[in-house]
DNA sequence: CGCCGAGTTGAACTGAATCAAGAAACGTGG
DNA sequence: CCACGTTTCTTGATTCAGTTCAACTCGGCG
């Protein structure tokens, strides 16, 4: 029975948008029914316009967020430019654990670039059922690796590629931005200036 | 609330002499006695001379690392040059579990810059303590939340800080390692060229 | 001694930032 | 549906941080 529901939410990956964040890791982490249950319990499904805050200037993520539809980015600001961080499309976890891990707020805001779907699970319910679920604690291991080695990437390329070869290497890692998120906001993910991204696409 | 502890308790880790990696974590993830055991089982303890290779040229680094004496650094070949991404001093862990987690060899190699005193263990034991120990798979997420953070921190020091600014930073993040480690690799890790860190150092 | 690796210094060059101005696209109210 | 301002994007001229290439210094060590 068990093995039933598996297969067939599994399917509706591939196939459908996912309605429920559990779908669409459930291929790659193994959680029992009462852990999903309780999970949900936790978890609180809202809908944003575009240019919501996420996580408002100053205070600290507390929560970690599924977007079920939508995008968001994570930014900062450095001498009065938004640097861009990180993007979160739809079907994708969104979170800044930096803050929370620390202590100190540190700047880093959430915001949403288009319309969105989202769910939240404050920290402090989720490290409640790290300790009373094995296979929760997994997923988040999970989740937070395949964070840590996309960060690696991220880090080498930052460092030692050019920026034409950055917006490359973007292009074919995040084709669809390209017409979702507008010129300056790529451009403060790549660490270029708007212009100088301007002439790096004029030259293709 | 554990986990808000996770930095301050790292200076500890890296101040207080460990003879054994587990007393370090032991602060910050319980461990039953079982667990302890079993994780020293699966582990081997080496010395090695400076300059051996922990994950040699094209292989992929299939087991985590704890130096418990010395200095490592993780690095790869850009252009025939050296890009080094990381150190590991004493009582910290060094692994690259990009090419063990995506599968493919990443060209990162671990080369030990001093003689060291290593602690191995394989990745693929690891996962099966995972398994069977819910507290090993706590440890586990707990290091690489840590490592998260600091590669969060990290790469927005790479993106968005001058030459002479990454170098202070380098400077208050570890001091002992100027006097460690060569110029040319300080350079290659802070993503300038060795005349130009000589340049910013002789400005100081 | 002279060699060798590590670090420094100099001069020319270059990729990208900055400053400044304009062109296109977009949304909103009339 | 147009007129408007606002945001987004492009283009040009200048400046600057950092690279490149090359020569040179210094200390250690056969």
């Amino acid at each position: 029975m068990a093995n039933g529901n598996l297969l067939r939410e599994k399917q509706m990956i591939t196939t459908a948008p996912s309605i429920n964040f559990l779908d669409s890791i459930s291929a790659n982490v193994k959680l029992t029914t009462e852990s999903r249950t309780v999970l949900l319990s936790h978890m609180q499904k809202d809908h944003f316009p575009k240019g919501h805050l996420l996580v408002p200037v100053g205070s600290i993520c507390n929560s970690v967020y599924y977007l079920e539809r939508g995008l968001s980015r994570r930014f900062y600001l450095k001498d009065g430019k938004e640097v861009t961080e990180d993007f979160t499309a739809e079907n994708d976890f969104a979170c800044s654990i930096n803050g929370y891990i620390t202590g100190k707020a540190d700047g880093r805001q959430t915001e949403l670039l288009e319309p969105s779907t989202v769910w939240s699970l404050p920290y402090h319910d989720l490290e409640k059922l790290y300790d009373r679920y094995h296979n929760i604690e997994r997923l988040g291991r999970f989740l937070i690796t395949r964070e840590l080695v996309e960060m690696h990437e991220r880090l080498s390329s930052l460092q030692f590629m050019s920026a034409p070869e950055r917006y490359a290497a973007f292009v074919t890692r995040y084709p669809s931005l390209l017409q979702r998120v507008p010129l300056g906001i790529i451009s403060s993910y790549l660490g270029v200036t708007q212009e100088t991204l301007s002439r790096i696409r004029a030259k293709v």
